[in-house]
RNA sequence: GGCGCCGUGGCCGAGUGGUUAGGCAGAGGCCUGCAAAGCCUCGUACUCCGGUUCGAAUCCGGACGGCGCCUCCA
């Protein structure tokens, strides 16, 4: 299995089976609804944990939940921490709506306070951060490969607000001093405050998968500063951290202006809602996950059509075969490529090899394709209606019923075998 | 301005030196009371300009265009 690291910019090889893997994803700052774009890297690591499963690794997948953090304060003023708690719930329902599983933990940030903390008392033990008025920072001038992950020339780095309590504009903050509105704080021996953004990722991954670990997921738009941040303040303490950082690409609304109303942002409960998570799952799987997917109506449109005829290809005569399982384990060792792997479940789809198919749509959470629920009695009825009338010839009365199982979300298909037809769900 | 990614047929999207990607849409056909589904046939694409090579979508250089990040956005 060799998968693209940014650190390295190159293909890394993992162990052989059974690992184990740790694998840990950044998820989202809990304030509102998350978005379709925030479900690409839940999606894209939870299949390749998946995967890795299913090629007999041992993986510990890890996805935390950032409940501290200004935004949050400036979403919710003097109330952040009862709409953290309900956003955190928002995004446990929506995520575990698309069919994947929920990963193995889901810590949160505001549970991780004291494993925090010792980690900031360690840097600043060692040199690698300072304490200023109650606030702590990261001396960035300790740590020589800095910018190694981003390839940020950091002596450049201009900051928009300069900050006097910094010896660097470089440094950034682990833990804040509590300011008025915020209505959450912790005591530490620094002063009570609550912690940085980056911290928190460094305290939970070492916390739940050791100092050393294999993966380490996340967006591509946060390779810096924080995921800079996050591997610097761990290195700085002498962990190795993770070995493979692997960065999604990001999920595009073309069409639409980056007009600052938000109006052209979809949640994921509203893209489920309407099309469905089958669809969304073989949208995202269309793109390389290191590459840009646009979202738009076309091009849900067209993964809507392949998940029908998925669907038909189970509800028809069953000719289950073969189906290379070794060709698709090639694709997917070779950097993940489940765009490829699409074109090889097309393959088997085609050739009616329905084992190998059914076995590769359930790694990637798509088994309910095969799956064919049975409508209701009444529409049932008037399908049967229907044939009657077929057999009588009174063609008018049979596509009357049509159009009335049709209004009713389903479609009747005339086929061979008894009892002569078969209904299909629309919607 | 800095760092990085990308540009494939109407649309989506693999492919990294020479043999068919695949899907969606479209056209014709088989099948059907009419449909739907399915099957068969049909498109010889690779932003542009140079270069390397017997040969480039694939390697190198440049141009143009698009995108992400540059202190808290997955």
């Amino acid at each position: 299995m060799r998968l693209y690291s940014t650190l390295s910019r190159r293909l890394e090889q993992l162990p052989a089976p059974p690992g184990p893997i740790g694998m840990y994803v950044c998820g989202p700052t809990v304030y509102q609804r998350a978005h379709v774009g925030n479900a690409r890297p839940f999606v894209v690591f939870s299949w390749l944990a998946r995967w890795l499963r299913a090629r007999g690794y041992d993986v510990t997948f890890v996805h935390n939940i950032t409940d501290v953090n200004d935004s949050i304060y400036e979403a919710a003023p003097g109330a952040s921490a009862d709409l953290a708690a309900r956003a955190t719930a928002w995004y446990v329902e929506d995520v575990g709506s698309l069919g994947l599983g929920l990963p193995d933990h889901m810590p949160k940030a505001t549970e991780t306070i004291a494993e925090i903390v010792t980690m900031i008392e360690r840097l600043v033990s060692s040199g690698h951060a300072y304490v200023v008025e109650g606030d702590v920072y990261f001396r960035v001038s300790s740590y020589p490969d800095y910018g190694e992950l981003s390839n940020q020339r950091s002596d450049e780095m201009a900051e928009q607000e300069p900050n006097p309590l910094k010896e660097d504009p470089r440094d950034f903050a682990l833990w804040k001093r509590t300011k008025a509105g915020e209505d959450t704080a912790w005591d530490s021996p620094f002063g009570r405050g609550r912690p940085g953004w980056h911290i928190e990722c460094s305290a939970m991954a070492e916390t739940l998968l050791g100092s050393a670990f294999e993966i380490h997921g996340a967006g591509l738009d946060i390779v810096f500063p924080h995921n800079e941040n996050e591997l610097a303040q761990s290195r700085a303490v002498g962990s190795e951290y993770a070995r493979i950082w692997m960065h999604n690409g990001m999920l595009r609304f073309v069409g639409e202006k980056m007009s600052k109303s938000i109006g052209n942002v979809q949640t994921i409960r509203e893209v489920i809602d309407r099309w469905g998570h089958e669809t969304f799952l073989l949208f995202l799987l269309s793109a390389h996950w290191r590459k840009p997917i646009d979202f738009s109506d076309e091009t849900m449109e067209q993964a809507q059509a392949q998940a029908e005829s998925f669907r038909n290809v189970f509800r028809g005569a069953k000719v289950d075969g073969g189906g290379d399982w070794r060709r698709l384990e090639e694709i997917l060792d070779d950097d993940f490529n489940t765009a490829e792997a699409l074109a090889l479940f097309h393959s088997w789809r085609a050739h009616g090899e329905l084992d190998a198919l059914r076995r590769g749509l359930e790694v990637f959470g798509l088994g309910s394709l095969a799956e064919e629920g049975s409508a209701p009695l009444a529409i049932e009825e008037r399908a049967r209606a229907r044939q009657q009338a077929r057999a009588e010839r009174d063609f008018g009365e049979a596509d009357r019923l049509r159009e009335e199982i049709e209004a009713a979300g389903w479609e009747v298909r005339d086929v061979a075998e008894s009892p002569g037809f078969r209904l299909v769900r629309r919607r």
